[in-house]
DNA sequence: TCCTGTGCTACGATAATCGAAGCATAATGC
DNA sequence: GCATTATGCTTCGATTATCGTAGCACAGGA
């Protein structure tokens, strides 16, 4: 264990906010690296630990067990017979991006035709 | 100048995908520490810089500095006369966040209802 | 001129993340 | 029994991001 920061939950205190307002803790533990991108690539059903590594890009696997634990702690994430999975309330918050795909693709098609830059 | 990362964009490649996928690109701007809690601050108006600062929890500068110039390369915030604010884009980004900002307190309720440790 | 507020930079200190190697366990094949 | 493979996960040194404080340059206002 290495003892990083206390995981962020509704109701306690968490990074830059003494309020504890459940959302505060939602961006703090979700601002963490690789916790969106764990959650999305965990979209399609469970993944083992090595397969969800490699999915995000070959994350460290410290980085990554610590994430899970973060998700797990939340109750965001189980792991199970077939690996690591989103728990219904994961599945309830991975579905608010299911907008926030379709949503990027709008973004992407915005700057890419406003502008032409960069490669 | 620090020259950190580069400042993901959709259609670039970005930190654990060779893909340039839209929603990959977002993740890693998202996933940046600070950046949705920027996001979410600015959702009332515009606020100036030392403003915004404080409303993070006192976030140092370099890195504030360093959120907003990625989030203005996305078009989505601006500087303006009064101050920071989101774009249209940036607006319905925010928008998406909306059922987030709900959804959280049912996860902190259910949480909350479901266990009792921690503080 | 002296405040105050602005956006922002510099820089040393601290914490998070990386990257690679490896451990312990369990299942499989021989 | 013994090697092989795959599993979740740990350790550790190196790198990067973030912090925290101080301060600069500019623009009013008094």
């Amino acid at each position: 264990m290495t003892a990083s920061r206390p995981i962020p939950r509704p109701g306690r205190r968490v990074r830059g906010s003494a309020s504890g307002r459940p959302v505060m803790a939602l961006l703090d533990l979700l601002g963490r690296r690789w916790t969106l991108r764990v959650i999305w690539e965990l979209r399609d059903g469970p993944l083992v630990f090595r397969e969800l590594q490699a999915r995000c890009g070959g994350i460290s696997p410290s980085v990554l067990n610590t994430r899970l634990s973060e998700l797990r702690e939340n109750r965001l994430l189980e792991a199970g017979e077939a690996g690591y999975a989103l728990t219904a309330l994961g599945v309830e918050l991975l579905e608010l991006f299911g907008p926030v795909d379709r949503w990027a693709e709008r973004w992407a098609a915005a700057l890419g035709g406003a502008r032409r830059r960069g490669a």
